[in-house]
RNA sequence: GGGCGAUUAGCUCAGUUGGCUAGAGCAUCUCGUUUACACCGAGAGGGUCGGGGGUUCGAAUCCCUCAUCGCCCACCA
């Protein structure tokens, strides 16, 4: 067949994934080393973007590499419910239709969303072939799956049984917005300046006031109590008096209590437990009552009547006005606080009081210190560590409840009649049940997706239930954004540690964000978001994984610029067209024969791919994949098709041809797999897929015969260089002197330097060739000569410099004792030539003079 | 308040344990349509590796310091 003068990607790539789907290559082989690595479940409800290319796209590369060097590969799929984030976008699209929440009941709630999702996750799973991920579908798994729910079951039985989860009321971030409780690391904490109210509180007991610091008037309505430091000398008489709450008229304590900094504000603070983390533990200490004055979707509560029902913001100004009416604001101080925001919907978290699933984290905190302390993990970049030591180290408990219907239940109940007996049940689908005799009512909260998510290496691989994939665990790599280190790598190993005693992976690689081209953040505000599928569909799915990689190292945050796509569609442009040339070269008939090398470029090519594939293995090892990359690219652009495929024009030798060819395809494949493939169909002496194929073996070639290929090289490339250096665009010949190596290559020398021949000559007229030391000259015109003479002065000043510092470095005594031999050797070798060439270039300007 | 990272060519970035003339893609300049490819070929220009100091025979790389820019963590009302 014919092929097209450019590659065309859209043409081939989805039957080049069918190709491989219906094979069962994504499958694993069940023989050799595993290697396993399981897709960050991506959300199921909307498109991937960039992230998710480059994540996925780092994945498939070690998968496709490992495959091919005879592992027993797998690269599990999967989907997530990504219950919150899914339920902010299901919720919206109610809003839509004019229905909110509260219109249904949690199992239509559930069945609704399912069927939302369900339509996307579809969507989501052809944009994953579109990428060309070799991952086993047929071992994909949804984190919905029953088989999922089972395992997180079992995990929180344990964990009941165990006395780590518990019931606690305590302050929880809550958004008001979304009406559900979040995690500690779902909060955004952002330093800002604030207003810090100075506010007196009569005195009851003698005359006079207190005046109390806060930046959230609003909340005053719930105060209980006014603390001081118990040392402050301000206040030492004020402990144990009364003081009447401005505007309610209720009366409220003075105490003592440490957490006060006597320095901060007035020494003296409002204490409302129900709104806030540390008051709510002082309370705690002094017994003191809660009073919520902020209700759960943000309005205000149990205050008095004209501040009722007020957004929380309103009510702060009206409280501001009505204190002011009474002149009880003493001072207003602008100062920089630290406010939590609802990451999601960028409004304040209101820290509220409710009765959540805990998890506590010290115990599975101190497991997985210890694992990451034997260095049982290696992480990539080694830095981020650090980080995750950090945050194991000042570790909080984790409330796992969530407040919305699109999740995994928590499967527990609570007896009607005693509201301090919970009990677990897996019957999460009954309201009530019955059990020796007593009624319990279930639990309406579910799960915190990452409770799910953490648990993923395990689930995946069914290794509690010993199932067919549990070889697979611990897994080989586990490669996310570095965003992801606390959130899910943390509590991945932590839970994989308490479930199967076991850390879930041995390697974790870290990618930064990709940024817009100007380094921004991407996002839907900024209208700076690229869509994959896009790129995809322009310049081919090979294209934009290769440009996504270029020079990009891990948990560096990087612009993406869609040259680097365009680089890439031009190199699988370049390997068709090698293709194309090879297979027109041998012909439609050919059969493969048993490769050998003949010619000077035969032995070079085989060295030069050598190095290559050393490389390649050298960096993907240590998961550089830019470098990797790099090496393929510049392997296939710089040796095969500029200097082997050319000089196969004078020279072939049909049977090596053909194996750098194929070698060529396979080194490339994982970078590139879809084209590469695709060539390898049209291939006539395949009937295999290239995918499953082995990865290359070298064959043996003379160093000496490669490096005398270099010589030709550099010989072509300095005629090149004087050409076009010289005025005009005349052709010259070449003149040599007893030389076989020219001799012999001859037509080669002459095509690729553009000459106009060659000839033995004993006349030395013209510009000597001095780079290789031979003798060959460009024949040339005096005149042309004489407009040389600069350039050749040119280079005789910076090969003397380059000498100095060769000869500097060779009369060092400090190098040659210390140096290795090695690197010592090859700077005398270099000084030797360096002279040799200053001497050759000083003769043709005597010649010129 | 702690911690981490960045600063290298016009732009975006690589640079494994310190080692030879610091690389790539894009951009720029010159030449070229030689039937694999103009998504091409040949050639060129462009960097005191943020500043300063130190260790070393040798530093973009290690140490100290300063500057600028990011990010993460932390309950200061």
């Amino acid at each position: 067949m014919k092929l097209a003068k450019t590659y065309d990607p859209n043409e081939y790539e989805p039957n080049v994934y069918a190709l491989w789907e219906k094979s069962g290559a994504f499958n694993p082989s069940g023989t050799g080393e595993t290697f396993s690595t399981v897709m960050p479940p991506p959300n199921a409800n909307g498109d991937l973007h960039l992230g998710h290319a480059l994540d996925m796209g780092l994945k498939d590369i070690m998968v496709r590499y490992k495959r091919m060097n005879g592992c027993d590969t797998i690269y599990i799929p999967g989907a997530d419910h990504a219950g919150f984030e899914t339920w902010v976008v299901y919720e919206k699209q109610l809003q839509k239709e004019g229905k909110s929440r509260f219109d249904f009941s949690r199992e239509q709630l559930y069945s609704n969303v399912w069927d939302f999702v369900e339509q996307k996750r579809g969507n989501m799973e052809l944009q994953v072939r579109a990428l060309g991920i070799s991952a086993a579908w047929d071992h994909g798994v949804f984190t919905l799956d029953k088989k999922v729910i089972h395992t997180v079951y079992q995990t929180f039985k344990k964990m009941w049984d165990e006395g780590l989860v518990y019931r606690g009321e305590r302050i929880v971030n809550y958004s008001t917005k979304y009406q559900t409780s979040y995690a500690d690391i779902e909060v955004d904490h952002k330093t800002e300046k604030g207003t810090l109210w100075h506010i007196a509180y009569p005195l009851l007991d003698k005359i006079g006031e207190i005046i109390v610091a806060t930046t959230r008037p609003e909340t005053m309505y719930g105060d209980v109590a006014v603390a001081v430091h118990p040392d402050d000398p301000r206040y030492k008489d004020f402990i144990g008096t009364r003081v009447m709450l401005p505007l309610t008229g209720r009366e409220i304590p003075v105490i003592a209590d440490e957490y006060v900094d006597p320095k901060f504000g007035t020494g003296a603070v409002k204490i409302t437990p129900a709104h806030d983390p540390n008051d709510f533990e002082v309370g705690k200490r002094h017994n003191l009552p809660r009073i919520q004055v902020i209700d759960f979707d943000g309005t205000m509560m149990n205050v008095p009547e004209q501040f009722r029902g007020l957004d929380v913001e309103l009510a702060r100004k009206r409280t501001l006005a009505a204190l002011q009416a009474e002149e009880l604001i003493r001072k207003e101080e602008v100062i920089e606080h630290s406010v939590g925001y609802d990451y999601k919907s960028g409004l304040p978290i209101q820290p509220l009081i409710k009765e959540q699933w805990f998890l506590n984290m010290k115990p599975l905190a101190e497991k997985a210190l210890e694992v990451i302390e034997r260095e049982e993990i290696n992480f990539y970049p080694a830095g981020r560590k650090n980080i995750l030591t950090q945050y194991l180290n000042n570790i909080h408990d984790w409330n796992l409840s969530r407040q919305i219907p699109w999740g995994i239940p928590i499967p527990a109940f609570q007896n009607v009649a005693d509201d301090n007996d919970w009990i677990f049940n897996e019957n999460v689908d009954n309201k009530t049940i019955v059990v020796d005799g007593k009624t319990y009512r279930r639990e309406e909260d579910t799960f915190d997706t990452w409770f799910s998510s953490g648990q993923w290496p395990f689930i995946t691989t069914e290794f509690l239930e010993k199932g067919e994939l549990a070889r697979f665990y611990p897994t080989s790599l586990m490669e996310t954004g570095t965003d992801l280190l606390d959130r899910w790598i943390a509590r991945m190993i932590m839970l994989g540690l308490y479930t199967t005693g076991q850390a879930p992976f041995k390697d974790v690689y870290l990618h930064g964000m990709v940024l817009d081209e100007h380094s921004q953040k991407m996002s839907k505000s900024k209208g700076n978001v690229i869509n994959p599928m896009e790129l995809v569909a322009e310049y081919g799915s090979d294209a934009l994984r290769l440009g996504l990689i270029a020079s990009r190292s891990p948990g560096q945050n990087q612009a993406f610029s869609v040259d680097r796509v365009v680089a890439g569609r031009n190199f699988c442009n370049k390997l068709w067209n090698i293709a194309r040339f090879i297979e027109n070269k041998v012909g439609e008939n050919y059969q493969p024969k048993l490769p050998e090398a003949q010619t000077l470029a035969d032995h070079w090519i085989i060295s030069e791919l050598t190095t290559a594939k050393q490389n390649i293995d050298r960096s993907l090892d240590g998961y550089r994949f830019a470098e990797a990359g790099d090496s393929v690219y510049h392997a296939v652009w710089d040796s095969v098709a500029d200097w082997y495929v050319e000089a196969s024009k004078d020279q072939d030798n049909l049977d090596l041809l053909v194996w750098v060819l194929d070698t060529s395809l396979k080194l490339a494949h994982p970078f590139a797999p879809f084209v590469t493939e695709t060539i390898w169909q049209t291939l006539s002496w395949h009937n295999n897929l290239l995918i499953s194929e082995q990865w290359p073996e070298m064959l043996s070639f003379n160093e000496i015969s490669a490096a005398e290929f270099g010589q030709v090289q550099q010989l072509v490339t300095e005629a090149r260089f004087v050409a076009t250096s010289l005025p005009g665009n005349a052709r010259y010949g070449l003149l040599y002197q007893q030389d076989s190596l020219i001799e012999d290559n001859a037509q080669l020398i002459t095509r690729l330097a553009k000459l106009k021949g060659i000839e033995q000559s004993n006349d030395s007229r013209g510009i000597r060739l001095a780079l290789t030391g031979r003798d060959a000259w460009l024949d040339v015109s005096a005149e042309t000569l004489a407009e040389h003479q600069t350039n050749l002065e040119a280079r005789l000043a910076t090969t003397h410099n380059e000498l100095q510092v060769l000869t500097g470095r060779l009369t060092n005594e400090g190098y040659l004792a210390k140096a290795p031999a090695a690197l010592v050797e090859e700077s005398k070798k270099q000084q030797t030539e360096k002279q040799a060439l200053i001497e050759r270039l000083q003769h043709e300007l005597e010649v010129l003079n």
